[in-house]
DNA sequence: CTCCTGATCTAGTCATTGACAAGTTCAGAC
DNA sequence: GTCTGAACTTGTCAATGACTAGATCAGGAG
């Protein structure tokens, strides 16, 4: 892979990780396309060629979010808890990725990539939930599973949650996913 | 209240609604101070006057949001589920707010009166999850009910969720909300 | 080797925006 | 009647998103 010249080599993939790493440091508001261009040393107008609006570049993101996701699960195993837990630290670990993927407004939602991956990500999720489902009332279970796991992760990365420093997302998570298993 | 002359008589409150439009419509970037400034019919500054910049407008959003939250878990008594339905109540009612809220990069998540109601919302919270606290582990419980609400909300706004039409978002949360209860 | 084609990136442009500075109008206190 | 501060306007500037046209490059066909 080359990294000067007229063509850069890997454009699309160094503007996509300054993306990433603008949006973590100012917000989802504190970037832009020029800004990310110039990170990569290219001209204000070469990240439209791959995304072609701002737009397409979070669509991208999300894209590669929910591929992300439908990896994780897919090594933590159908277990509720460790689907949960994984959900976690895949929201913990990748925190700019997750925040676009759940505002459907910021990018296309219908896009095809990002369809298929969402699609993946969900038959994971689903297959996850059903191991703790009774036979009646096993979509409200499911949706229990996803909502607790979703919502600790939401509330992690908003920094809502008070916990001491230096905490574990994953470890703290265990004990609260539990309270859905067992009483 | 006058709504002509040179002053508006209550610019505030409608540049404020004004936002909750026009980020409801468009999204949390589709919108601008000067779009604003126009649907209230006053000059592209006016509303800096008020709020400063971007971010205090959006301050202004949280911490209504947070007051509006806390009126409502006010209302609906110190019961979990009642808690946690009037939780997602407020939230489908007030997605832009609730958007906002939890996205603290957005604004200045310091400010006396963002403060000042998110702390009231708080303590309401937690009165609820004690309904359900063991003597051991209250606090993860806490969270437990806190993360299965937030997370329901966050999940429906996201359009993630895919019930019949028509549906109220209310009367789906309850089945979801009574999985943490009894088993 | 030469030509060709499509992909990649540059250069230039324009309306819009956020933020700021300075001036104007209004309302109420004294 | 005047003074004072709040509310709002007007003017301005650098930065941005989006668009257009053109330049450069890589690889394949002949």
């Amino acid at each position: 892979m080359r990294t000067i010249g007229y063509h850069h080599g890997d454009l699309r993939r160094t503007v996509l990780d300054a993306a990433v790493d603008a949006i973590g440091e100012s917000g989802l508001d504190g970037w832009s396309l020029r800004e990310l261009a110039r990170r990569a040393g290219v001209s204000h107008a070469a990240p439209a060629h791959h995304f072609g609006d701002k737009a397409g570049l979070l669509t991208a993101l999300a894209a590669e979010g929910f591929d992300l996701l439908a990896d994780t699960l897919r090594e933590a195993g159908p277990d509720f808890l460790e689907a949960g837990l994984a959900y976690v630290r895949f929201a913990t670990e990748h925190p700019v990725h997750f925040g676009v993927m759940f505002q459907p407004k910021l990018y296309r939602a219908d896009d095809d990539a990002v369809r298929h991956a969402r699609d993946r990500a969900g038959a994971l999720l689903a297959q996850g939930a059903r191991t703790v489902a009774t036979s009646e009332g096993s979509e409200n279970t499911a949706r229990a599973g996803w909502s607790i796991a979703h919502g600790f992760a939401s509330l992690w990365l908003a920094g809502a949650l008070s916990v001491p420093p230096d905490t574990d997302p994953v470890d703290a998570a265990r004990p609260v996913l539990r309270r859905l298993l067992d009483r």
